[in-house]
DNA sequence: TCAGATAAAATCGCGC
DNA sequence: GCGCGATTTTATCTGA
């Protein structure tokens, strides 16, 4: 029956956009807490604009590092090492 | 002792920027969970896209609500009743 | 000859600049016009703060009507009736 | 009568959020006009990064250029030079 | 001076 | 794979 059909696809609809909404939700939190940790650095008398470029410049390190690693498996893969 | 000062400054802004960086990869590892949402929904036949505009008009009327409450206490506070 | 490409091209560029740097500034006075209206609402004794949230209210159900367009547009698109 | 004065507020509180509007609607078609020229810019082959650093750069340059005039402005005055 | 709002820039993911 | 649009992040600005 149609209707009915209507209705499990809407539940799983209504689960769905639930699940994002739960998620996007502890997303926003955890910014919140950023936040909060950057006023502290604030309040202690660092600068928060230094602290910032610290953390992507090690996000960045830290994916170039993921990177090579990455690369130097292909290459030990490809000559038979791996 | 201006190099234990200077380490004591240096353990501190160490400590902020693990915490940061722990609460980005949080927030990270919750991204990935909503793609995994997302990609669910595409392999059961439903329209990511659809799904996406749903939640986002969500979050808009959340925010419309919300903006509506913080009007309703600047009117109160504006003839101070609050 | 490559000289007078260059000048062509630089050419180009400068009245690109131009344009850009011609509407910033026409941006800029518009800004400046938002704030005199502001500045003439206190001045007749309204509530700045009031009046902005009524404004920022507004336009997020304009950006709301707008969104639920778009996704009318895509459910007839998605049932092939578009 | 209060009602009659509540009007006439109400009027002219509707007034000041028309004018803003207005321009913000004014502002909002300016940002899409400069988007278009960059879009020409993309479509003619340069690159839109450095065009956008050069105009902020001009910025700067005629911000610094201004406040140096106004520093010369406080010291002739200083002086009574002016 | 500082938080909050606004705008700009960079990044990411998707469809073609 | 590449551009395009959407999201996210960064920087600037403004008002309290």
């Amino acid at each position: 029956m149609i209707n009915q059909e209507t209705n499990i696809a809407g539940e799983r609809i209504k689960s769905f956009i639930e699940r994002v909404e739960r998620l996007e939700q502890e997303k926003t939190a955890i910014s919140e807490d950023i936040k909060e940790i950057y006023a502290e650095v604030k309040a202690v008398g660092f600068e928060v604009k230094i602290i910032k470029k610290i953390v992507s410049l090690r996000k960045i390190e830290k994916e170039r590092r993921e990177e090579e690693s990455q690369l130097l498996e292909m290459y030990l893969s490809a000559i038979g090492e791996k």
